[in-house]
DNA sequence: CCATAATTGCGTAATTAAAACACAAACATA
DNA sequence: TATGTTTGTGTTTTAATTACGCAATTATGG
């Protein structure tokens, strides 16, 4: 009997707001099934494209978005997990820098909406799912691998990122500490900026130095909290 | 156009000695493209199987071995990774007990092979790079979770342990500080039965204790080497 | 049967990393 | 100019890791 199974791609993609909060984009679907219910972005694979591009062209398409950074997470293939037919997926997870977040939201907002990770609608299909695995691999993720950078600006003050970890982490950081051993680690740069956010001494920015990490990588040091 | 995609799953097994090596499981291929070549167990999904039940047929089939342990690791998509026409491949890492690697390399030599993980053949399609993947995953894995004992007997003592870690990390460890910060997790049982292998004080056996593995991790206490 | 080598089990000391905390510097605001 | 707020740079205390000593228990060779 000849297989008869499509292949889809789906796409978490995170952002993140000095607030602080996490958000998540969602499209509203337009058709059947689960029309009119929020879903993660994505869509069937083209035969002749990889699934990275196919992630790239849907996303673009359905929210006009570019990620920063994209990652495979997880394929889901369980057999009843689209009513119409035999659908596994690929799914994986991005992030975005605060700007694309920005005007991201701003201009397609007919298109696709952020939502909060702690204040999210019932969703289409298992993508329910498909979002805790998104999550728990992110929480996970950012204590050993630098991608938090990917959901700052580029320049940064440290209290950015001590708040994006905190967050995600959903526990206090001791600032202090925290600074150092980030700053141990040799890969960011200190930039002659300062920037200024209402009362308090201004902040340093610093920018992730990407080459830098992947030197001291192979040398053995490793980016762990 | 009509999207045309298979989709395909594949598995890395991975079995142990206390010689000690770590070795993994191949079948020579039968039919072409790349006949005669070395490859990694696999085979397409049916309409209606999960991804899972897919793999544990195909290694059934193919090699007579049942896992002990299986974990998605990662899909591989390039669309022209298969000569034939476009397929993905849902590729799995798998562990096995001694006792089912000894069993299933005895009688079913005809149709697959056990090989060192450092002395592999060319192996067909890419099929390396999924091995490549699978090495670096249980490797990274078996610091974070108790995998570990996945490949080893039920019951077994610390040395084997220690071989294992020790060869999978390919760097040596210090026996007694190893002991310690394994007890010290509280997921081993002591077993009233002890172990001699030629010279030397006989050894303890220890047990893996899944369920209270589980309670501890609800707790909070980590499994983290 | 005894000396020796090998392996296990248990302990302690030295070193390193993590956590807790104090305080001055540099700004906004009133 | 005084006050509150946030940043930057320490030090002290505590916990974890690493290094290593040594007795117990067996197999092996003479």
């Amino acid at each position: 009997m000849e297989q008869d199974i499509k292949v889809s791609v789906d796409a978490v993609v995170f952002g993140y707001d000095p607030e602080p909060k996490v958000s998540v984009l969602l499209i509203k679907r337009k058709f059947a099934p689960y029309q009119g219910e929020w879903a993660i972005p994505g869509g069937f694979v083209k035969n002749h494209e990889s699934l990275e591009h196919a992630i790239y062209r849907e996303l673009t398409e359905e929210t006009g978005i570019i990620m920063d950074y994209l990652e495979q997470l997880y394929t889901f293939g369980h057999p009843n997990r689209d009513p119409r037919s035999r659908v596994i997926s690929v799914a994986y997870f991005g992030l975005v820098r605060p700007d694309t977040y920005k005007i991201g939201a701003a201009t397609d907002a007919e298109k696709a909406e952020w939502f909060d990770i702690n204040d999210l609608p019932p969703l289409a299909f298992d993508h329910q799912n498909i979002l805790n695995k998104a999550i728990d691999r992110v929480r996970a993720k950012i204590t050993y691998e630098p991608i938090g950078f990917e959901l700052l600006d580029e320049r940064f003050p440290f209290s950015d990122l001590e708040n994006l970890y905190s967050t995600l982490l959903g526990r206090p950081i001791d600032r202090r500490n925290f600074r150092k051993k980030i700053l141990s680690f040799g890969m960011l740069d200190e930039l002659d900026e300062k920037v200024s956010r209402g009362a308090g001494r201004p902040a340093n920015l610093f920018k992730f130095n990407k080459e830098r990490y992947f030197q001291l990588k192979s040398e053995g040091i490793l980016f762990e909290i």
